[in-house]
DNA sequence: CACTTTAGCTTACAACTGTTCGCTCATTCT
DNA sequence: AGAATGAGCGAACAGTTGTAAGCTAAAGTG
């Protein structure tokens, strides 16, 4: 095996060891270096081989989760132009995503208001991707400013985003009143906001 | 001074301590006990003479910040009956709370999404008397479904925590900007809300 | 082939953590 | 007055942490 080839390996084995150890009781702030290494089956001492320190490694997860963010939205544009509903389809992968990755959302959520101003921003980056993909949209659909596009794509994120944080903490068969009350609130704040002065463009 | 008396002001010293340590850069779970003791000016082990351990302290924590929370409502209820607009009297209410008292506002944002089931529980039902409260309201105010009033309710709770979310991390001059942001994202909501087959009372 | 590079290892250290134990001694109770 | 209570203390324990120093051995280089 290639030199370049196994250190790569190794540094996957790291990422994943760390993300495995994510939980709904273990934040990332929690998780040691020691104990990273351990579950990667590397000395404690080799990580330092691939990362300066723990908050390098906080950062490429956070990357990662945001890469797994993007892809996401990609496949739901390609289920929207198949069915349709822009909205119900949106929520639903969405929805899929927070339940099926449960712990890469969970370190988007509480990195969103960690510790750490690197973090945070990092998370933000991540969530204006969404924002402004969004709003970019509603532009397109509707005549208004671009000011107020972009307030309407913000509220709309933080509202799915605020979803899949309560379907975390909710049983399975809650997960569809989640998302219909969500859409509900995004149906509300599109007809309140084509009310304000503007129009359906064509 | 009486027994009782010397306890309780030991006790508060340790909370006291505990809301100062708490910071942009250090979250509850990055406390340690011997730490907070220090700064209460008591022995490690004398902590335990007050709480079984820094779950407990920060139960005690979350709740003293729901007590805030609930006692600036009613100011904020007091402030409407003079000034009359009540969305932007509440908004600016809040933001008040948040840029003031930024350290107690983050534990309750942070612990929302943190690591023990209890404290999210704890956060959750401090939130809830916020919407419970601003549904009635609603109620009152419009002809509609309960569920409704409740969905609503949460959206509008939602996005007005964000926006304090957003000013910890924003400078000053942008406090106006994020206001003025909410009060129209609150009043979409509020129209839209009202045009899906809902009509105002009176 | 000899030479360099480097991922990974072992050992070691100092700093800190939460918690147990047994003591003191001022307040409270009888 | 005498006994009981209990807040606070110091010493000590076992465990964990991050990280520095220096070695080994395999891969890459000329």
């Amino acid at each position: 095996m290639s030199r370049a080839e196994q250190k790569e390996r190794t540094r996957r084995a790291i990422i994943n060891a760390a993300f495995s150890q994510l939980s709904a009781d273990k934040s990332f702030a929690s998780l040691s270096l020691r104990e990273v290494a351990r579950e990667a089956g590397i000395a404690p001492t080799s990580f330092y081989r691939h990362f300066a320190d723990m908050d390098e490694l906080g950062l490429t997860l956070v990357d990662e989760a945001g890469l797994m963010l993007r892809q996401l939205m990609r496949q739901a544009r390609q289920r929207i132009e198949k069915n349709g509903s822009v909205i119900r389809t949106s929520i639903e992968t969405f929805m899929e995503f927070v339940t099926g990755n449960s712990n890469v959302f969970r370190l988007l959520l509480r990195e969103r208001s960690g510790t750490s101003a690197a973090f945070r921003g990092a998370v933000a980056r991540e969530i204006q991707h969404f924002v402004a993909e969004l709003a970019e949209y509603l532009r397109k659909e509707t005549i208004c400013p671009d000011e107020l596009a972009r307030a309407q794509a913000e509220a709309m994120v933080i509202l799915v985003f605020h979803a899949g944080a309560d379907a975390l903490d909710a049983p399975p068969e809650q997960y569809g009143y989640l998302t219909s009350r969500t859409i509900t609130q995004l149906r509300w704040l599109t007809h309140g906001a084509a009310g304000s002065g503007r129009k359906p463009k064509g």
